[in-house]
DNA sequence: TAGCGTTTTGACCAATTAGTCAAATATGGC
DNA sequence: GCCATATTTGACTAATTGGTCAAAACGCTA
């Protein structure tokens, strides 16, 4: 996504482009570590010791890989959109609507359960007011929205989907599946140890590829 | 709710129930400025000079009416659940059911609508591992949705509800109705000025009702 | 093995943090 | 208006924070 002008390399570590098998083995153990910090905490709420720690790396030589903390956060950011972005890109104005949507809510599933971090980064990075990615939501992913929110709208005027707002249908889809990822805690405090069970994830795609997609396919 | 032993009144005012006017303002004040600051933030990314610069007041004298930091946390959590659940408690096994899931919807949109940040703070307490909310939501939570639950499968068996799984069904309404409030700033960049237009809680209300109901409607 | 760029670290610093405390000031009941 | 109590504050502390720096250790190649 490249929120920001890339820089070129330093005479640091920090450069984009790893330089040396090191370099990417280190930048990618603290991306790692600090994901797992940042989902929980937040930018704020996460400390350079707490990512070092976890990241088994002293400090000095965490911030020779990663100048600043924000450097660290702004890429795990930029990783995580770019993922998602994908799957929504992929909705087909050609295809069959509903199945369509299918297809875009298992992916979005698929990602909550794969990169649950992922998804906690960004829940944290927008309640705390979206400092880093705001530009970046106001721009490409606005555009990308309301592209697809006219194709959506398009099928509800043939008449090949129930008659709903697609923005709030986009949103909607965004809502339960990253659900699955960012409240994982209390459904595991509600549901105790089934979530681990093999057969969890399908029932939950089960329930809400059953409730979005009623919830869209036209009744006549 | 009452997640710890309450405590009597100690010498200062830190005593649950206020025994001056002053107090009961103050404490008021304090905790309006706190929930403000914790739901972007979080308990971690939250500072005590934050919160006192809020609330318009000096830190030792804001430290005069909550002891510690945590204390001012879990009073807004506490009220903050007891708001929640009064609604999920009143789902009647009586009802007609998809009337009962609409004024259970209803009243969940409005709670994200005129207290975002309540929202908010739960979802930052959930993303950081529930540390001060975990032995609620695995006890008195967790026994209401329990029981909740068996009313909807209840419903789905005498085939007043499309067949769906009760706790999922659960989380879907939770999610698309919380996402209002946790997610405001991301809906704000993708639709302008027009989320504060008159119209527009209505027509969410809309869109997630019809979705979640047509989604749990039996259809035949 | 000498040399050179890369990686790692201990020691450090200035700023911020949560919370304390004693003293000063306001307030309400008489 | 007096006084006991409630409220407010400036000054402070000890711990933690993000980040720097110079020196040391490492590792590769000539």
């Amino acid at each position: 996504m490249t929120m920001q002008p890339g820089k070129t390399a330093g005479k640091t570590a920090e450069a984009k482009r790893p330089r040396t098998r090191t370099q990417a083995v280190n930048r990618e153990i603290i991306l790692e570590a600090a994901l797992s910090v940042f989902a929980k905490h937040g930018l704020r709420g996460s400390t350079v010791d707490q990512i070092a720690s976890e990241a088994e790396m002293s400090k000095p030589n965490l911030l020779y890989y990663f100048r600043r903390k924000q450097d660290i956060y702004r890429a795990l950011l930029e990783a995580t959109l770019d993922a998602w972005l994908e799957p929504l890109a992929a909705i087909d104005p050609d295809g069959e609507p509903v199945e369509e949507l299918r297809r875009y809510i298992s992916a979005k599933l698929d990602l909550a359960r794969r990169r649950p971090e992922a998804s906690r980064l960004f829940a944290n990075e927008i309640l705390s007011g979206a400092p880093v990615v705001e530009d970046f939501l106001k721009g490409p992913l606005k555009a990308l929205v309301d592209e697809k929110a006219a194709i959506v709208r398009g099928w509800v005027g043939e008449g090949r989907l129930a008659p709903v707002d697609p923005h709030h249908l986009i949103f909607a889809i965004w809502a339960t599946t990253q659900h699955y990822a960012d409240f994982d805690v209390q459904i595991r405090a509600l549901l105790g140890t089934q979530v681990d069970g093999p057969g969890f994830s399908d029932q939950a795609a089960q329930a809400v590829l059953t409730i979005i997609l009623s919830g869209v396919r036209p009744r006549d």
